[in-house]
DNA sequence: GATGAATGAGCCTTCATTCAT
DNA sequence: AATGAATGAAGGCTCATTCAT
């Protein structure tokens, strides 16, 4: 049983997939749920905050799904491994929620939803618990800029997923994580001597 | 002097500044430029063609400008190193043009301008070419994924400018460069044994 | 009870007939409906819809009361003054009609629209059926150019509507039908000897 | 020697041949005409005084024309057809007049137009004068409404010529001249017995 | 006499949103 | 809970027109 606030987010997803934000309209949600424009907002309380239900339920949902992703993984280039691919692999099947994340929110009032901040600090703190762990481990040199490396990762990341989408997803970008994975690998290993 | 064209462009990265792109109106650019809006319209064929001409001009400057910081500048480590500085100095003093270029400008027609894009593919052409060159010289790995290295180099230096840009540019973006560079470099270093 | 849509379309001959077609203005019905604009868009996709719908409305009215008037009238002299008279008859009571059919509508929307050249082509076949029975009744003589006729008739009438508009509506329109229909039969009539 | 004038005049002619009358702007008229548009308004009080200058101009030509082609032309018969023709012949190489007349002008600036209205007035005069005429020669009808006999001359002609236009002026005018002033002669002739 | 540069007014249209039912 | 009908606000853009040079 699929409940209106299902039908209204799937539709959501499905009008801010086609890359030309500005058709991003709750008229064209409300065409595509088959729910009528004054009954979305029933459910939500403006545009900007079904954005942001939207983007947040998404990531939420990737949160949980990685961590289980990582249940039984062990060393620090294999969690790397793991979860540059399950973040290709997330966007690989969920392209919209690139573009409603960086284009169609205003980033003020995205700094102003908690829950939103909330999840992105938290993925950013899975990465840099990856690295502190190898550095305890002695795989990861100690004397890395986490801040710079954490940016490096997600914006390099991210830039993937944009050139992909502008590319028109024409190619695998799972197909990509190994490569990411070792590149960064590189960057923050203890040199072997 | 200023001329009626330099006003305009003035006042448009002044309103691309307010982070919040829907306010990005030529009606809003008019007010601030002391510009008719239809006035707009005999320097601009239209809003596209604005903010396109704009974020080309200022590109074409960062080019040109990259271009002179590194005459006389010898070997891998001091051509990132420098690339590194300039483009986050860059910005540091144009914040408003990342946003014109992230955020504001619909990818689709800023692909179609050809301008646009081959800016954009100059300055990761060089890019390339320091790292191809630091392959020649052995300082580079010859394994190394090129396109994977050149979007985590450049979504790096992107993530770090918005980043930056979000926190109010309430610190010195510069100040990272060497840090960024050098952990860029130790991703594609020759591994000493 | 009068419905919205019936409330623009009462506005849009209102404002059409103020025979300064440049103040007809989707702006200006919305004043005189007190309809919001964004509520005519509701009913109308746009403003050349708009005119169409109502002059087609206008017109399929016409059509259809005219057929209702030819009922029981015989003889070629009879239903052309029947016909002449209906026509002077409606525009008399919507002289807006004329103005919106001849000076608003670009014509060449106009006869894109399937419907409106359609109404018209029927009341050209109208006058056309008249004169071709009246040969075979041998009142009309075999030898007139149809086509120049229909036109001479056709164009006279609106002409006639046109100068009465011009004159501010001073004078009866219906009372010219008698002169205007005997002057078009001596036109066609099977000359006596 | 053309001057300056002239060419805007020509221009003008130019662009409201278009029969898209909405394309019939001063900047078009500018590019067409190499004059700059501040230029026009040195020769022109305003649009409307364009228009009405250009209109006026072409109907004294017409109505001088006509005279000369009436020198030694005599009965009824042969004056109707040779005005016919000239009408027709006239709009035919003047295509753009009509739709300036009948489209572009606010009907009621031009009235407000002393001139235009005398021209106007002045063809009509010419028609009547035939009729006239012929009433005295015995040709025509003494109980004929000259009035009403006037429009049906006028708009049958006016709206041949819109046909014309509207058929993109793809086959003859001047060849249904005879046809038209036989017709018209058939409603006005004094009945053989 | 000619014009480049500028503009106020206004146009059509669309959007997110509300509210009576 | 759902919606049809309505709208204020605003957006991009164009036009006839002016004026300093």
């Amino acid at each position: 049983m699929t409940t209106t606030r299902e039908r209204i987010v799937h539709a959501s997803f499905d009008v801010f997939d086609n890359l030309d934000f500005h058709k991003a309209t709750i008229r064209e949600i409300a065409k595509r749920s088959g729910i009528a424009p004054a009954s979305i907002y029933k459910h939500f309380a403006s545009k900007d905050d079904l954005v942001m239900a939207i983007t947040n339920e998404k990531t939420k949902q990737m949160i949980t799904e990685l961590n289980e992703h990582f249940i039984g993984v062990r060393g620090t280039m294999n969690k790397l491994r793991k979860m540059t691919w399950y973040y290709l692999y997330f966007y690989e099947n969920n392209p919209q929620v690139s573009w409603v994340v960086n284009i169609s929110t205003s980033v003020k009032s995205w700094r102003e939803s908690s829950d939103g901040w909330k999840n992105v600090r938290q993925t950013g703190q899975t990465f840099m618990g990856i690295l502190r762990e190898g550095q305890k481990l002695g795989d990861v040199r100690q004397d890395i800029n986490i801040f710079v490396m954490s940016n490096i990762y997600f914006g390099g990341l991210a830039r993937l997923v944009q050139i992909w989408l502008v590319h028109n997803q024409s190619y695998s970008l799972t197909a990509l994580a190994d490569d990411f994975a070792e590149t960064i690998f590189a960057a923050v290993r203890t040199p072997t001597e």
